[in-house]
DNA sequence: ATCCAGGAGTGAC
DNA sequence: GTCACTCCTGGA
């Protein structure tokens, strides 16, 4: 168990911020979190958050898969007091964090994430895991999947993986897993580039698009300056943005402001 | 029943 | 480059 005061940090804001669709409400201030072949519980008690793992486990994995090693209030304080709107969505969402999710996994949640709803994205995430991913057990008993490596997902069937509700969305996982999995496309490259360049590869991915490359960008391979436009945000920004968003004033933390804008349209 | 939800590919122009 | 159309699925 391991114990922490964290200021900016709320576990109920970040299983609501769309960016992880393996994070679960298991009670009533309790989550559960799968990220690749990982699997931990955490409570929050106000400030307090406790992680039911190592302190091993935690330095070495959780600390900065929750990004807990930044100090988010630079990113509320940058928020222009004179723009009310984005004022009160970050003062709705101070407890987001941007999360800092494994590459391939990103990939292929984002891929089912198109013309998608988030219910439906995590039960199809969660049958992909089920039929290709490793059972595990967790320190406490719980059962849980691995999700399912690239090699794996590049064996499947179209028709297999439609199975797993996915649609027409099958093809785009086979095809992407297999230009992965023959070295065709390298993770570890992508990992290193800019965030420019690293959209520019992504986009070359069978299924991908515009929105889903920043998607991947913010959430996988943390770069800030990204700025996923969704039809949601596109409403928002269409809404109280007339002359668009101030990119300007925002640079290098555009990520966290659509995570705030975001999140505040999904709550109202 | 028809529509559409946190898109992207394709072909036509 | 900008449409219009299509691609599964399930919930409203």
């Amino acid at each position: 168990m391991i114990t922490r005061e964290l200021d900016y940090f709320n576990l109920q804001q970040i299983c609501n911020s769309g960016q992880c669709f393996r994070m679960y409400r298991i009670a009533d201030d309790r989550y559960s979190i799968t990220a690749l072949d990982k699997y931990v519980e955490a409570i929050q008690n106000g400030r307090q958050v406790t992680f039911d793992c190592t302190e091993r486990e935690f330095t070495e994995f959780w600390e900065d898969y929750f990004d807990l090693t930044v100090d988010y209030g630079k990113y509320i304080n940058a928020v222009s007091p004179r723009d009310k709107y984005l004022s009160a969505a970050a003062q709705m969402g101070s407890g987001i964090r941007i999360l800092r999710q494994d590459l391939w996994e990103m990939i292929v949640s984002f891929l089912i994430s198109q013309q998608n709803n988030i219910v439906r994205i995590r039960r199809c995430i969660d049958n992909i895991c089920h039929r290709y991913g490793e059972r595990k057990i967790a320190s406490g008993g719980t059962e849980y999947y691995s999700f399912p490596t690239a090699e794996n997902l590049s064996m499947a069937e179209e028709q297999e993986l439609r199975g797993c509700n996915l649609g027409y969305r099958a093809k785009y996982i086979v095809s992407t897993a297999k230009s992965i999995a023959s070295g065709e496309v390298r993770l570890d490259d992508i990992s290193r580039m800019s965030y420019h360049d690293a959209r520019r590869e992504l986009l070359k991915l069978y299924g991908v698009g515009e929105k889903v490359a920043d998607c991947i960008c913010l959430f996988a391979l943390h770069h800030m300056e990204a700025f996923p436009v969704d039809t949601h945000i596109r409403q928002a920004l269409e809404k109280h943005y007339t002359k668009g968003f101030p990119k300007r004033r925002y640079k290098g933390m555009e990520g966290i402001m659509q995570q705030y804008i975001f999140y505040y349209e999904l709550m109202a």
